[in-house]
DNA sequence: AGTAATAGTTAAACAGTTTAATTATTAAAC
DNA sequence: GTTTAATAATTAAACTGTTTAACTATTACT
């Protein structure tokens, strides 16, 4: 591959990522509606995926400091959607899972969610989709291993 | 396509472009540096590439009110990064281009973050980024379209 | 001339973020 | 065993980015 070439790639990539990311989020916030911030509505998902977690976890899977977690928590908390609960062996360790009204909201606003990737990927080959995700997924991967890439000087 | 083979392409590619898009960022903020934020960065490599522009068309481009682009723009401006320009004729409108700060801080950055980009997309073939990108392109089209898309209930 | 619309700003309020300090608890060292 | 480390979580202050609503200045319409 030539320099140019990869110049252009390397161009594509950075501003579809950006444009792309943009029109995603505003899309969703469409389909989450008031009760829910983008951001809200991705914690909910994590936790309603692994049933229980700490601040610690939510702080390595989001890749933010721990004072950040406990500000969206406590805003989660407020809405009744979230529920702590000290381990009784550590009591440092504070569990979180969602309240009933948290997973009903969650299902509610995942549901919609669904449904408009749904249409959004009806407007592709099913095989372009699966290659698709099959590099998104490689990408993730690279992304993951890149952690703590460098430019050398 | 069946009702289960959807629900998973949905799946993998709620869970996917949510975790590329927070490792993306993360990566993007780390060559940055403490210079600027990865939003301001954005801003100044849109009016890099269109020489000059006003905070009506970075609202529309970006998607967020005008007060918001008044907020960033001036946080630009007091680095001395951002110059802004009366027209003549038409004395509402502000014209907003790089001064020659802004156009070097952009060029230092930008070239750290093509660095990253490149070392991410040498991890592919030419002919899958290539394949990636149509799809992507594609995506980001559809997006745009379904700007005002609706669950129907 | 008088009313609309447009471009941009300001102010208040909120979400999400970081850094630094603090509390409570557990683990390790000696 | 007591003291020192380390860990989990929180709090407080500060900042960025965002929206809504009100406002200023200017231009366009009728």
């Amino acid at each position: 591959m030539s320099q140019d070439q990869i110049k252009e790639l390397v161009d594509r990539y950075i501003s579809l990522s950006f444009s792309v990311a943009k029109k995603g989020e505003n899309l969703v916030k469409c389909q989450i509606g008031d009760d829910l911030t983008n951001d809200q509505h991705y914690t909910l998902r994590y936790i309603h995926n692994v049933n229980v977690c700490t601040s610690t976890e939510l702080a390595e899977v989001f890749e933010v400091k721990k004072s950040a977690i406990t500000a969206i928590i406590n805003r989660l908390w407020e809405k009744g959607l979230i529920q702590r609960t000290r381990d009784e062996k550590d009591r440092r360790v504070v569990y979180l899972t969602l309240t009933e009204k948290g997973n009903m909201l969650f299902a509610e606003t995942e549901n919609r969610i669904h449904k408009l990737v749904e249409s959004l990927i009806n407007r592709f080959e099913q095989k372009e989709i699966e290659q698709f995700l099959d590099t998104y997924e490689k990408l993730n991967q690279v992304l993951t291993e890149s952690k703590d890439f460098k430019v050398e000087e």
